[in-house]
DNA sequence: ACCTGAACACCGTTCAAGT
DNA sequence: ACCTGAACACCGTTCAAGT
């Protein structure tokens, strides 16, 4: 009898911020957003929520150390650089690829990553890392972008990212049950939006739940490489 | 001297579930959804907070209320809807134009949109309106296109949108004081983040910032229409 | 140095009571 | 029928106090 008893939640290691994010991450990748708030997020730690305060100084920055923790998480994997020998369109896949597996491993937290204000206020587009964006835009003017078109290639990227990976997210959430039934999925929020007055929506419904998502998003991805190309006219 | 005093905020209407909506809108696009509570909506309207219960049933369905409104708004416009002789490209430019100026018209509305939970659970691509995508989906369907064919339309507008938007908004909020300054715009967040390390980031910074948005996504558009069009080739 | 207790000004929501 | 007061179980955050 050493001491360790099996507590609440956590043991006796000091906090840190690092544990701190590590700890909010699972608890929204559980339970949601909803369920994060510093006092259960301390809990969760072994800890009362005004320790936190220690290493973050609010719920709002909390949340983008959550963001900043998942976009480096991803990062950090080597196969995410751009060298200057390397094919860019093959960086490109490679890194939209890393991002799609981001947001399909913590599909809770990528809706935050999508609508956070960045931490350079003045960049604003989204995937908010700035190494993220340094090695991007880099990686594309040491192959022979100028500097409008690797700007255009990274807003185009990110845009194509947000779009496709949102929607596949919330694609993930469909219980695919029910629709059979008559529409009626146990309650409609209001009669005004009841799905059975709209016969073709009703008829797609298993093609619309379906979604070949990641077919569509290679295909898509494809066709923005071909887009972005230094060749590539450009039309207004 | 009939009655009538300029009160705290608001008059002596009944309330109603679509003036509470409106209100909601109003107090979103002014200050942000963090500033909107069931106790400051209530204050706006001239009432306690729990008087709203009686036409909303929580917060949360106000909020599916509120993306319902600004996207019905939007829906009301005739130009948004697709009769069986028009040409189905014009249609989908006009629509995308409508959901644009939707967006700036409410930019702190449009991320709800774009996050929350539809109202038919099993369709999930945002835009919820299912009058809206009945409207697309039909009005694709007589145009020659496969049933396939317009789901995968509908994903590929919605997910363009989605990004597209998301980022042009993201982008209305900056200031674009103090990039000039050495990167430092304040309080950076963290040491470890400042912009000042990322060179390139920082000499492309009035790139960024800048942005022509609104020809971007009138290309894009255009290359999209041709990606789904009924004729074009189906690669894998 | 690191954590806690108590406190403050808020939340969303319920429900009996007022008019 | 429509709204309110009081109450409950929460929040985020501050700060003096404990160890």
């Amino acid at each position: 009898m050493s001491g360790e008893h099996e507590r609440a939640a956590a043991p006796r290691e000091r906090l840190d911020r690092h544990r701190i994010l590590v700890a909010a991450v699972a608890m929204i990748d559980e339970s949601g957003l909803g369920e994060l708030s510093m006092r259960s997020l301390g809990r969760s730690l072994g800890v009362e929520a005004m320790a936190l305060y220690r290493y973050v100084p609010s719920r709002e920055s909390l949340l983008d150390g959550v963001v900043e923790l998942v976009v480096d998480e991803m990062y950090a994997d080597p196969l995410m650089h751009l060298l200057p020998e390397d094919d860019w369109q093959d960086y490109v896949v490679r890194l939209a690829h890393g991002v799609r597996r981001l947001a399909l491993r913590h599909p809770q937290v990528f809706p935050l990553v999508a609508t956070r204000p960045p931490a350079a206020p003045w960049v604003r587009p989204p995937l908010r890392s700035l190494h993220w964006i340094e090695s991007f835009l880099a990686g594309l003017l040491s192959h022979r972008f100028t500097e409008q078109q690797a700007v255009d290639a990274y807003q185009a990227v990110s845009s194509f990212l947000l779009g496709h990976l949102l929607l596949e997210i919330s694609a993930m959430g469909v219980d695919v049950v029910a629709v059979e039934e008559n529409g009626t999925t146990g309650q409609e929020p209001d009669p005004g939006a009841a799905v059975g007055s709209y016969p073709v929506l009703l008829r797609l419904a298993p093609l619309l739940a379906a979604g070949h998502f990641a077919d569509e998003f290679d295909a898509s991805l494809a066709n923005l490489l071909h887009r972005i190309a230094p060749g590539a006219a450009t039309q207004g």
